[in-house]
DNA sequence: AGGTTCGCCTGCGGGC
DNA sequence: TGCCCGCAGGCGAACC
């Protein structure tokens, strides 16, 4: 299940090999992911040159001279290169044929992701390509991204100001903050010790400080890990690196909490599975 | 209008 | 063993 993490893994290697070549033609085998890929999207990019790649989110943006191919992978999709005629497996649904004689492959078996166009022909001239992909409908209320400086506590707080919702829920919306999925969601508020049920305005700003310390530190650890196994999927062997991350909670409900040895709890917040420590997390 | 639930999918694990 | 069912999850859309 790529989070920001994975995402941003997998984005930092197919750049090298993608960025400066030719699109020789795009191959849909499948097009009904969660939404359906454009009908005419291999004629559209037949012929472009990936000029630069970015990540806003979970989006991955190919840049283009025309405009931008953004890519989603849901829930279980992964990007990789495979050598010209590796045969195509069931749920391997794209195939980007590159000038540079490599092939990146799109697999997604739950079809949970998204490969769409934006296109930034009409834009103003002033616009670049890199920024225009931000105006597409599914980016442009997205939150600040949690690794700048842009997401700290004193922004937190303030959005947070009144809010009913379950803290949890709150920083999983990606118009709050983009990337903080259910994993790193509860791994956050255990090593804040807040609990995610707890109401959102009800957190003071010290709270807030700790909190936005602990969910940078989760994701940015994740990334560095994720960077570690880079080279294995880029290889080609189609499983981006998922990284050994240290669960303190998620998964671990019934198991004792690492700090106190409490049994940890289980509950359900917005439909998903959300481990907590009663104790530890007031 | 803020907040909650739904629905898209397949793979997997538990129960029998 | 094999089948069936329930659950898992990102996140926009639909709903209340």
């Amino acid at each position: 299940m790529p989070e920001l993490p994975e995402v941003e893994t997998t984005k930092r290697g197919i750049e090298p090999h993608l960025k400066g070549h030719k699109i020789i033609s795009m191959v849909i085998r499948q097009p009904k992911l969660r939404w359906p890929i454009p009908t005419n999207l291999p004629d559209l990019v037949k012929g472009l040159t990936v000029l630069s790649l970015s990540r806003r989110g979970k989006y991955i943006g190919l840049h283009t001279e025309k405009g931008t191919i953004i890519v989603h992978l849901g829930m279980s999709g992964s990007l990789y290169f495979v050598g010209e005629g590796t045969p195509p497996l069931f749920h391997d649904h794209v195939d980007f044929q590159l000038s540079n004689g490599k092939w990146l492959r799109y697999t997604d078996p739950r079809r949970f992701g998204a490969i769409l166009w934006h296109d930034a022909s009409s834009e103003e001239k002033n616009a670049s390509i890199k920024d225009s992909w931000q105006q597409h409908t599914l980016l442009a209320s997205l939150g600040p991204e949690p690794l700048t400086m842009d997401f700290n506590a004193n922004y937190l707080f303030l959005k947070a100001k009144n809010k009913k919702q379950a803290i949890k829920t709150f920083i999983m919306d990606s118009k709050q903050v983009v990337g903080v999925g259910n994993i790193y969601a509860n791994e956050a508020l255990f090593l804040s010790g807040i609990h995610p049920h707890k109401a959102a305005g009800t957190i003071n700003a010290e709270q807030f400080t700790v909190l936005v310390d602990c969910i940078k530190k989760v994701l940015s650890k994740a990334i560095e890990q994720g960077g570690t196994t880079l080279k294995d999927f880029v290889g080609g062997d189609g499983k981006p690196g998922y990284f050994k991350q240290s669960l303190n909670v998620y998964g671990r409900a019934g198991d004792p909490c690492v700090t106190c040895s409490s049994i940890l709890e289980e509950s359900r917040l917005g439909q998903r599975s959300t481990v907590f420590c009663n104790s530890c997390q007031k």
